[in-house]
DNA sequence: ACGGCTTGGACCTGCCCGTAG
DNA sequence: CCTACGGGCAGGTCCAAGCCG
């Protein structure tokens, strides 16, 4: 099992080479200034020579530092979680940071286990655990990780406007923007209940309604794919009344699309949809989905910036100059015309 | 710069608890059968006690060996790469390997070099590389990495059929069935043409039209976005013939069959439109999509096994064992009725 | 006393750091 | 300003010692 590494060269062959030892060249290495030039120079060209790459693994042993993070997702098909990773891993690469992602399945509570002892004999300087569900940070939270770990689940954790979060800014947004347009009856359909974000949302939606005084309706849960907000109308549990949805995602909202469409209910003239996270094929629905533009990537700078300030001591990054949430207003929504 | 690592228990510790050497730890670690049933008794019990996770800087640096793979993305927020990486990390952990996704800008060729050199420090095993584009692999042919690496973008590579690829038999599928519906005049949008995939798909095309002897029809350079889907469109380029577009991506799909409803044609009265991948999403289009199902999550799996069988000289894995793409009719398709 | 097991000690991996020269 | 040397990081591996019957 396992590879045999590469035979590359060693800060020794380096040392060799430059005619110096061993200890000049990590101090070379190390940014020491008080090298002679001529030396200096014979070990500049050595390095590149033998195009050295210091043996991070020697390093870390010695050091007791690791360069390496760990982001803990069980999903990384869905385009929150998976442009997360991609600013995290992007913001990493720049400070010199490796990310390991960490998998497991979401199902298979060994997975979890797996990947947990993985982690633990890595030499990680912290970790990140994306889409967290109940379930899953209690079972984190019996393990003992010796290292900063910030769990997260989608942008329910960053904070908003005011103290509150980007998933509660964003659907005040939307339910303002229905509420103006002269909807009453609003239902929502949820992300699967198990994930924080999901959550958030829904208590945000609840909140917003009582808000704007408008009538409560039951949530409809679903579980953020287009399948489930298919169903969700399906089963017809949406109230006569109702004239407008806010659903968890912008997959889901096409489900609902989709239903609405095929039951013959227009949207936005019979029912106006709404969506989240605005993803790229939003636009393209039909009609063109109204929904909240979510910046995931910079939620992964954000999350890394974080991370890093616990680690290294830097200063924490201000949320506030994140992305806000921002409402984008396309073709499903329109002023009720009762039903 | 870097983090402390935590005190986590060594082998020397497991020792101590034990009463025996660190050597004979080891060995039990190494799953040695000549050990006294006390002795390994006792080590198990020390192992359990102090919750032990073995060093892997330690170990990498005494074996000369790694259990860590590298994947090289440009590109984690379509659904190919990112379910790939998906079925690369679930195969890696139950290998015992853990996999560093190292990401780089698409667009800034530095960023690639940074990503060659922070993964030629990491004493890897081996590396994917996914998402490839021509001048991709131009900039990684010329560094030197000394692990076992696999080039790979997308379903490209795979063996299909008979000696054929994935994205080459899922066309064919895609345009007999169409021939087979009656169609003549068929258009390609395609995808970006930096990538393999997308100038895989677009030959097949090509040579799936050949071998029906139908009308040749110049390719719509698209880039598998929704976006260029809809342009596509609105630049008018379909000739007037064409009773049906074959689309090299669902993303892109969608932006087609908005633009066509737009302009008030009829989807599949009209034109037939089709799409490749069957993302989630594809059912609850409208129309619901026909198009090609790829598994890219099982595509991961194999990218891992094969680089497993270079890396520890297992048997190559039989490609053929993996899920075959296959045609999903939906409604996006129909007869022609001419125009 | 001899051969087979189990076990411990020494040394090595690549690198960092402190001290003495 | 630089080198030599010693020690350490966590663990692997070889050789030989110790034990047993």
């Amino acid at each position: 099992m396992g590879a045999k590494r590469s035979t590359a060269s060693t800060i020794y062959d380096v040392a060799a080479l430059a005619g110096v030892s061993h200890a000049t060249v990590s101090r070379y290495l190390g940014g020491f200034e008080g090298i002679r030039p001529g030396t200096r120079e014979r070990v500049a060209h050595a390095l590149a020579e033998l195009n050295y790459r210091p043996n991070l693994s020697a390093r870390t042993l010695a050091t007791n530092k690791s360069h390496r993070i760990a982001v803990l997702t069980g999903d990384l098909t869905s385009a929150g979680p998976s442009l997360t990773v991609q600013g995290i891993a992007r913001s990493a690469r720049a400070a010199g940071y490796v990310v390991d992602i960490v998998s497991f399945d979401v199902t298979d509570p060994d997975s979890l286990a797996d990947a947990i002892g993985l982690m633990r004999s890595q030499d990680l300087a912290g970790v990140i655990a994306l889409t967290i569900s109940d379930a899953m940070r209690d079972a984190i939270s019996t393990v003992h990780i010796e290292v900063p770990m910030h769990l997260d689940s989608g942008p329910a954790d960053l904070p908003g406007p005011v103290g509150t979060s980007f998933n509660a800014a964003g659907i005040h947004l939307i339910v303002d923007h229905l509420a103006s347009l002269g909807h009453r009856d609003i239902a929502h359909v949820t992300g699967s209940m198990d994930y924080f974000a999901a959550q958030s949302r829904a208590t945000a939606f609840a909140e917003a309604i009582r808000n704007n005084e408008l009538p409560e309706h039951p949530a409809i849960v679903g579980d953020w794919t287009s399948r489930s907000g298919y169903e969700a109308l399906q089963r017809s549990l949406i109230h006569e009344s109702v004239t407008a949805i806010v659903v968890g995602n912008d997959q889901a909202a096409l489900g609902i699309l989709r239903a609405l469409n095929e039951a013959g209910i227009s949207c936005p003239g019979d029912i106006s949809v709404t969506g989240f996270d605005d993803i790229p094929e939003a636009e393209y629905y039909s009609p063109p989905l109204t929904t909240v533009r979510i910046d995931f990537e910079s939620q992964g700078t954000f999350l890394f910036a974080t991370l890093m300030s616990e680690i290294e001591g830097t200063p924490a990054p201000d949320g506030s100059q994140f992305m806000q949430p921002k409402l984008i207003v396309r073709s499903s929504t329109a002023a009720p015309r009762g039903r």
